[in-house]
RNA sequence: UGGGGAGUCGUCUAGUGGCAGGACGACGGACUCUGGAUCCGUUAGCGGAGGUUCGAAUCCUCCCUCCCCAACCA
């Protein structure tokens, strides 16, 4: 039964406006980041709405970058966020601009409006501007330069453009109401001086134009169908449509969906950039961050965070997702996908006791049950293995299933081997090593007599493992605030135990040469991808993209309440 | 206390005057050469109070709660 569907509010509005013939049939969006930091999954959200919206429809979807502040942009920034979305799958054709690439055609926009009287040159200071513009109960007060005549501000704006003054001295005011309720229409600046050199146009100009008027004007120059932004740009709505409104021209609409908010994770630019200044994390494409670059480093594929945000869907009601979706998306695309190998993450040496030295067998292993197609490879068995040391227990709690002494269990793919006895390290006391024996007649894991083994364990022939550093990752941000601690700062959340690397790991031979970016399943553990940044000759470096579902740590937690 | 938004299982999301459904999570079971996957089941919700109506999550009124807005950021 394939899933039913219903159209969310912003496509209903789009078919609508097909139906209607408002925009002659034509749909067409953007996605407008501006070039200050790295996207994460919260712009996924924006970028997947406006791409697929055009996709479903018909139409075309633009990249434009809001370049206009010189102060906060990079280019950086530019190349990563189109690699980011070309990573996600989506493509902007030869639709690349720059809000930049308009400052010419603002700028006459600007004068046209002067000219109207509708804008004017203020010579208030940002401190004084802030004080008239009142409170959210008060109303503003008039700026002294409200009323100066067109000729007077023609000629300001002229000279701010030609930076006769510095910076901060003067702006261009849009003059609606000082009086408005809605806070942004209290003459809104328009223009600011800033001596800044800009990535793109220079030193071109010293004066750059502010997001409001920009963005109306860069989305009616593109001619613009739906400019779908988040919802806190709401109260912006009625700027958007007053400089569309008085200028006469294209008038696109403006639609606000909620953003994307998860658990256990920051979603905002300016945490982030905490995050990696303050050396929480290592870099904005750190595995632990929800950054695209970070995800993608962690073994997230683009179509496990396209289904997740299909799941999401687009409303206006504000939200947090559990994170547990997006993970089980990932889940669920690479259960499908992976190949399955095995990995001993902490390496304990099992010896066969009964297994002749020196000899070595090839076993058959599938390569992904879910994919008969993905075929078969072939492993070294020999008498020295590696498995997990967590997989043995002295004294085995209830259910155990797994290694302890006296027991047998299965080695997938190989044979059925029980424990005799251990081998301890004489000054700890720890067991070091793991004494078997194992039943000639059950190669492949099948017992001759048909006796039922519960426990099938990976593992890996020692001679032939190859060494690995493996990287687990536990959530950014803690579920509960440490004892005796007040949720106030989302500092006080950070996960002190976020990453635990593992060197020393054993893999199977064939992973030796994994590709920087192959993502495999580790038996029993989980997924793991492999890192494009640290990988080097000899050892690879693995980053867990998300466990297995653990039954049995949950069975353990359960006895362990009581 | 001004304006703009939003309230449906724990978390998301359908339902738009006619049996409140789905997903994730949690819990239980079946199956299993991954304690994976898969399958089955259980759990649990319309912010509140009135009103209209044969019938209200849906329409009306009032109330409550939460989010956003006072950058020369976007």
């Amino acid at each position: 039964m394939p899933e039913e569907r219903t159209l969310d509010f912003i496509r209903s509005i789009v078919e609508e406006d097909l139906r209607t013939g408002k925009y002659d049939g034509r749909v067409h969006t953007r996605f407008p980041p501006e070039p200050n930091g790295y996207l994460h999954i919260g712009h996924a959200k924006a970028i997947n709405l406006n791409f697929s919206i055009a996709e479903e429809y018909g139409g075309l979807c633009n990249l434009r970058f809001d370049d206009t502040n010189p102060c906060m942009e990079e280019e950086e920034y530019v190349d990563s966020i189109m690699e980011d979305i070309h990573w996600l799958g989506f493509d902007w054709g030869d639709r690349l601009y720059y809000a930049s690439d308009y400052f010419g055609k603002l700028y006459d926009y600007a004068v046209q409006l002067i000219e109207m009287g509708k804008a004017y040159v203020c010579d208030l200071s940002p401190e004084e501007i802030r004080e008239y513009r009142g409170s959210l109960t008060e109303p503003g007060r008039n700026s002294p330069y409200r009323d100066r005549d067109v000729e007077e501000n023609l000629d300001l704006f002229a000279r701010m453009r030609a930076g006769e003054f510095p910076d901060g001295s003067r702006t261009l005011r849009a003059r609606i109401d000082m009086a408005a309720s809605n806070m942004n229409m209290r003459d809104p600046v328009m223009y600011r001086i800033l001596h800044a050199t800009h990535h793109r146009t220079g030193d071109e100009w010293c004066i750059y134009p502010m997001y409001d008027f920009t963005h109306c004007l860069s989305d009616s120059i593109e001619r613009i169908t739906h400019s779908n932004c988040s919802i806190e740009f709401e109260d912006h709505r009625a700027l958007y449509d007053w400089f569309l409104d008085e200028l006469g021209v294209y008038h696109p609409q403006q639609i606000e969906f909620a953003r994307l908010n998860l658990t256990r994770t920051v979603l905002s630019k300016r945490k982030l950039k905490r995050l990696v200044e303050e050396g929480h994390v290592e870099s904005w494409d750190d595995p632990r961050m929800p950054t695209l670059a970070g995800l993608r480093r962690r073994g997230y594929t683009p179509e496990a965070i396209r289904e997740f945000l299909r799941r999401v869907g687009v409303a206006k009601t504000p939200t947090t997702i559990e994170i547990e979706l997006l993970e089980h998306c990932l889940r669920e695309d690479l259960n499908a996908r992976a190949q399955r190998v095995m990995a001993v993450l902490r390496p304990l040496r099992l010896v066969i006791e009964n297994y002749p030295e020196g000899r070595v067998e090839e076993v058959e292993a599938i390569n992904n049950p879910e994919d008969s197609s993905a075929g078969t490879r072939k492993l070294p068995f020999s008498r020295e293995l590696f498995v997990e040391r967590t997989d043995f227990r002295e004294d085995p709690p209830k259910k155990w299933f797994r290694l302890a002494p006296g027991r047998e269990v299965r080695l997938k793919h190989g044979y059925l081997v029980t424990c005799n006895d251990v081998v301890r390290d004489p000054s700890s006391g720890e067991v070091v090593e793991l004494r078997c024996e194992y039943d000639p007649e059950s190669r492949g894991g099948e017992a001759p007599d048909g006796r039922k083994v519960r426990g099938t364990l990976h593992w890996v022939s020692a001679p032939h493992a190859v060494d690995a550093e493996v990287r687990l990752f536990d959530h950014l941000l803690l579920e509960e605030p440490p004892e005796g601690v007040e949720e106030t700062d989302f500092e006080n959340m950070i996960n002190p135990d976020s990453r635990e690397a593992l060197s020393g790991c054993k893999l199977e031979p064939g992973l030796g040469d994994a590709e920087p970016g192959t993502i495999c399943q580790f038996m029993r553990q989980g997924y793991f991808c492999a890192d494009p940044a640290d990988s080097r000759e000899g050892e690879s470096v693995w980053n867990r993209s998300v466990s297995l579902r653990d039954t049995w740590a949950k069975i353990e937690k359960s006895q362990s309440r009581g």
